[in-house]
DNA sequence: GGAAGGCGCGTTATATCGTAACGGCACGGC
DNA sequence: GCCGTGCCGTTACGATATAACGCGCCTTCC
């Protein structure tokens, strides 16, 4: 399971490969992939970073959709909800579960440079926040973890450059 | 070096005590800590949690004074930018450092209950989050790292109600 | 069949958070 | 004196997010 983002990958796959889990999911828990929810989906799973969600609701109007602020507020908060989309917290915008289906708590790179989002392992980053709450007695429910900073792609290409 | 916020303490200490670090690290670094930074932060340390800016805002036009919203943002920008305040990205808000001075990169616990941020200790977390970014070449500049969840005091109470 | 309730969604309006840009003033260097 | 720099007042605006109301489509229950 590693973090895509930062290499080349067969995206159309990755993107088909998201839906599936989705649309499986949901009926598997009874929840309903309408059709504006998986067109949202479908736009976070166009790039590897995250979109406001203005930047979200710029693309539905470009394709002819009369939409408002709640309805693209509304599929977000259901994909979040529903573990299809993260929310990150450092730049209000929202991104494409990479491992939707599996219980997890997030974790994030995001590179300063060029964008990209990558989901990234993060077990013992949770353990380590659990280990640290514990010893003040604090229950964790929540984590938001992001790092920010520059991938190796970037890294490269300053150094070519 | 233990997380205030939970535990009683001498409050009025805790602030004066912050205060004073404040004052002689803008001396010993050429920092202007100018009336209105030092009243802001005299704000954020009044209370053990995070405060919006337009909240700060209310507290300085209470006062009297006819600040605006730049007032206020430059203010808190003085702030984080050299570590006396931190700013919790789950909240939009901002909270006054409970180590100012130590170069540290923070790691917060919020309780839903209450709304108390507490600053904990992180340097095993950044180490575990440095760690996973490495395995995928990311180079870490900076990190979010908040917790959500219910303190030891609101957990008590819950159960005694 | 019809009442009742849940849910998704359209729509309007508004709340909340944050910044751009301009200009004045004070201070220190030269 | 003149200029650069940093701080701040002020106006206006941009970006992010939600409240509230109502409609239509279901399903449930009788
Ligand atoms: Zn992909
Ligand atoms: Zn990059
Ligand atoms: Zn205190
Ligand atoms: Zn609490």
């Amino acid at each position: 399971m590693d973090a895509l983002g930062f290499t080349e990958h067969d995206h159309q796959h990755c993107i088909s490969e998201a839906l599936r889990t989705a649309e499986q999911t949901c009926a598997d828990q009874g929840l309903q992939l309408t059709a504006q929810r998986r067109r949202v989906l479908e736009i976070l799973l166009g790039e590897h970073r995250a979109m406001g969600a203005y930047e979200v609701l710029d693309v539905l109007r470009a394709e002819g959709l009369a939409a408002q602020p709640p309805t693209v507020y509304r599929a977000l908060d259901f994909l979040v909800g529903n573990g299809f989309a993260h929310k990150i917290e450092r730049l209000n915008a929202f991104v494409a579960c990479a491992h939707p289906g599996e219980r997890h708590a997030p974790a994030f790179l995001i590179c300063s440079d060029c964008g990209t989002v990558a989901e990234m392992p993060s077990r013992e980053i949770a353990q380590a926040v659990r280990g640290a709450a514990a010893t003040l007695e604090f229950d964790v429910a929540r984590m938001v973890i992001e790092a920010e900073g520059c991938c190796p792609e970037c890294r490269a290409a300053r150094a070519a450059g």
